[in-house]
DNA sequence: CCAATTTGACCCCC
DNA sequence: GGGGGTCAAATTGG
């Protein structure tokens, strides 16, 4: 109860914080010492904190670990089972670098790999409807070497349990632009998974349109506390048209989104976490 | 008792 | 045949 709460709270900052970006922001009258946007963004900290926190009072589900020794050939039951395949190729909708936050949904793990050439085991989850409402999304979670803080988390297949959302973003020429986003940001598993911000605000000013979500998308905890890398797949990317101006840079490798490289603070999501390169392109907060 | 985790086995693909 | 993804029995804890 006392999570869905803060939850509550916390998609109703980010919703504050998402209007403050899209209106004149600078503008607005400080607020003991801070602007507006800067304590719509402590508050969506205070409340990740306060969830996380829940999460780690023992009645979560998390906080169940055991080592067992492990079971024998024989006491097992030799059974023939059909197997579904639920992955095959097919590719994340979303890849992840973050600390351990959680998402907005609920998961339940059902297996776990030593990767090869890996220092760190890869654990498998799916979600938790998979069977009440035949939601097939998983998720894949591997610590990163380079940051055992950091782990990198590949989502596969959409929410069909109405936990998640898509959001379309209308491009500088008005191409659709796509982002597969599960409910980004949330740490509710009970929130309706809307993005904070209405479709109306995508008006007119067409440098916002392509710009303001992906800003409103990444909410970097300032402090260097919550720091992540936020990999969205683009299905669809236009260029901007010439002499709209952006503050970001981009560098990308990756040969579709080429023609973003001025505009946004694209990276090339080189050290992927599961090997995953072209496909995504990597978002670096700051 | 039920739900979640653990973990070896199983299965598919390359 | 090996690697990676999934299954499900065993187990645990609320």
């Amino acid at each position: 109860m006392a999570f869905e709460l803060v939850s509550r709270g916390r998609e109703s900052a980010a919703a504050l914080e998402a209007l403050l970006q899209g209106a004149s922001a600078p503008t607005a009258p400080p607020y003991f010492g801070l602007q507006l946007n800067e304590l719509a963004a402590q508050i969506l900290r205070c409340c990740d904190r306060a969830l996380d926190a829940l999460q780690g009072d023992g009645g979560g589900r998390q906080g169940r670990k055991r080592r067992l020794p492990p079971c024998t050939a024989a006491q097992r039951k030799p059974e023939f089972r059909p197997r579904v395949l639920a992955s095959g190729a097919e590719m994340p909708t979303r890849v992840e670098e973050r600390r351990m936050v959680e998402d907005g949904f609920m998961w339940r793990k059902y297996g776990q790999k030593d990767i090869q050439n890996r220092k760190y085991p890869r654990e498998y989850f799916r979600c938790t409807y998979k069977y009440d409402k035949g939601c097939m999304a998983t998720r894949q979670v591997q610590q990163s070497e380079d940051d055992p803080s950091l782990y990198n988390v590949a989502y596969f297949g959409d929410h069909t349990c109405g936990k998640g959302s898509a959001i379309t973003i209308v491009g500088y020429d008005g191409e659709v632009q796509k982002l597969l986003v599960n409910n980004f940001g949330s740490s509710s598993a009970s929130s309706v998974s809307r993005f904070p911000w209405p479709s109306s605000s995508f008006g007119d000013n067409v440098k916002s349109e392509a710009s303001q979500p992906l800003q409103a998308l990444c909410l970097p905890e300032e402090g260097g506390e919550h720091r992540e890398k936020v990999c969205i797949k683009v299905e669809s990317v236009t260029a901007p048209p010439v002499g709209l101006s952006s503050s970001a840079n981009v560098s990308c490798a990756s040969p579709e989104l080429e023609a973003l490289p001025r505009y946004f603070n694209w990276d090339c999501f080189g050290e992927s976490p599961f090997d995953i390169i072209n496909e995504f392109i990597n978002i670096d907060l700051q």
